[in-house]
RNA sequence: GGAGAAGUACCCAAGUGGCUGAAGGGGCGCCCCUGCUAAGGGUGUAGGUCGUGUAAGCGGCGCGAGGGUUCAAAUCCCUCCUUCUCCGCCA
């Protein structure tokens, strides 16, 4: 959520920063009218209030001293009846520009590269050599069949499609990911562990902004308002919602694994195959809370700990920096890193790491204090995936598979997998 | 799931309709005395948010949350949330 006197403020800056996401925004002159009315709203109402507070003191007094304040009384009948008008009003108006306030994305950043499309991303860095293979690279959901690691049919009997039942070495990879990247984070990088609750309440979900706009994303449970968690950003970000942290508890940084859900609405027929576009899914996800000044520095170390990960499985990869046509409702600004996939000849999203300065904080209402008795201000959070683990698990089939359809265990995971050096 | 109890400021806690826009402690800040791994005295301490103003300020809201009754609500009514205890069920 953006700042209603910022935005008040610097009104045609922010509609024109804005229009550079490419998307339409009636909601902002909207915006311009409600802030106006709410405003003489209130200074009506309060003029009333205050002469009814004053009011209701003489009324007191007169009682004490056994005098009689019927007319006091009768007049303030009245006054109230026009302040609950006042009040109502206000109230509806108050809800209409929060609801608007709630479906204006992020302004983006100044370094965000200015583009449509995710054509107009631009290339920030590339890593690692791509392996030249002297046979056809299967896709990696043949390797994984033909291994008998990744059962994708009979989960579809159990449950539907984009679902995966992971078996023996398959099960034991994701496993071993999942252990290699939480200890990496917590013991090299210096994160907090949160193992967080994977299902949230509509409060957390609209305080790091998947709602109200994104509820169709979203798996909703039934009976109560719960969704389960499209990313443990989710959870772990309204850890400290409604908060006000102290300077010495900045930055917090946190590592979260969990199972992720998301519906893919609007994705069908887009990746049908294979562990690239699952509705269930594991991921390793980086949380950071930082002083405003030191959001961006933190989104280059946040990128670089996700990166640490590729490099110690040898994956090559390149880093994105998204433009401001594909940077997502939150982000000011974001690095998609994408590793190398042989069979689709290209790179595909493994890591997304965003800095929502303090969009996301403001929803969430979550501050800090700059000194001990100053005003509270909203920290900046940030997050990135650390990574995304079934892409990881594709990736790996696909880069580490051998002519003979076995596969090879990167070695920095062996010591999780009892020592074995192949899948096979 | 059933039955009870409770939620007041950093913490404990008083307070059932009007000088309580929140007593009293503890803690913390400052001052004095003493003088040193102690004690005593004084004094200060609601944070937050919204509106208004260049600003000092002024005003609205605030006692778990949201509604309601009333001229007036921490105090009465309704709904919800959370915590605790007992019972049931359960990995």
């Amino acid at each position: 959520m953006l700042d209603l006197k910022f935005v008040r403020e610097h009104f045609d800056e922010v509609k024109e920063k804005l229009s550079k996401r490419g998307e339409d925004f009636s909601g902002l002159d909207q915006f311009k009218e409600l802030d106006a009315k709410r405003r003489e709203l209130i200074n009506q109402t309060e003029i009333l209030k205050s002469k009814r507070n004053n009011v209701s003191k003489q009324v007191a007094e007169f009682k004490r001293e056994k005098k009689d304040a019927d007319d006091l009384i009768k007049e303030m009948r009245e006054v109230g009846e026009t302040i609950k008008a006042y009040d109502n009003e206000l109230r509806d108006v108050e809800e209409n520009l929060k609801n608007i306030m709630l479906t204006i994305p992020n302004i983006p950043h100044d370094s965000s590269p200015i583009g449509e499309t995710e054509e107009d991303n631009v290339l920030d860095r590339k890593w690692g050599d791509i392996r030249e293979f002297n046979f056809e690279p299967k896709p990696h959901w043949e390797v994984a069949v033909g291994l008998d690691v990744v059962d994708f049919e009979r989960a579809g009997k159990v449950t539907g499609s984009r679902f995966a039942f992971y078996k023996g070495l398959g099960a034991r990879l994701e496993r071993a990911l999942i252990n290699f990247m939480m200890d990496l984070h917590e013991d090299q990088h210096g994160y907090t562990e949160i193992l967080p609750p994977y299902l949230v309440n509509r409060e957390s979900m609209t305080g790091t902004g998947q709602l109200p706009k994104f509820e169709e994303d979203a798996f909703k449970i039934r009976e109560e308002d719960y969704f389960l968690i499209p990313t443990a950003e989710v959870p772990v970000t309204n850890l400290h919602r409604d908060e006000i942290l102290t300077l010495e508890d900045l930055p917090k940084t946190y590592v979260a694994y969990s199972a992720c859900f998301r519906s893919e609405a609007g994705s069908a027929g887009r990746d049908t195959r294979g562990l690239i576009r699952q509705h269930q899914f594991n991921k390793v996800e980086l949380v950071h809370f930082v002083k405003p000044k030191d959001s961006y520095n933190a989104l280059e170390t946040l990128t670089g700990h996700a990166e640490k990960i590729l490099q110690l499985l040898k994956l090559p990869y390149r880093v994105m920096s998204m433009c401001t046509g594909d940077l997502g409702f939150t982000a000011a600004k974001k690095y998609d890193i994408e590793v190398w996939l042989p069979s689709y000849d290209t790179y595909r999203e493994i890591s997304s790491c965003s800095n929502f300065e303090d969009f996301q904080a403001r929803r969430a209402n979550i501050r800090f204090r700059p000194e001990p008795k100053a005003k509270p201000e909203f920290v900046h959070t940030l997050n990135g995936s650390g990574l995304a683990i079934g892409r990881t698990v594709a990736a790996i089939l696909e880069n580490y598979q051998q002519e003979d359809g076995t596969v090879v265990i990167p070695e920095v995971l062996r010591s999780y997998m009892g020592n074995k050096e192949i899948i096979g």
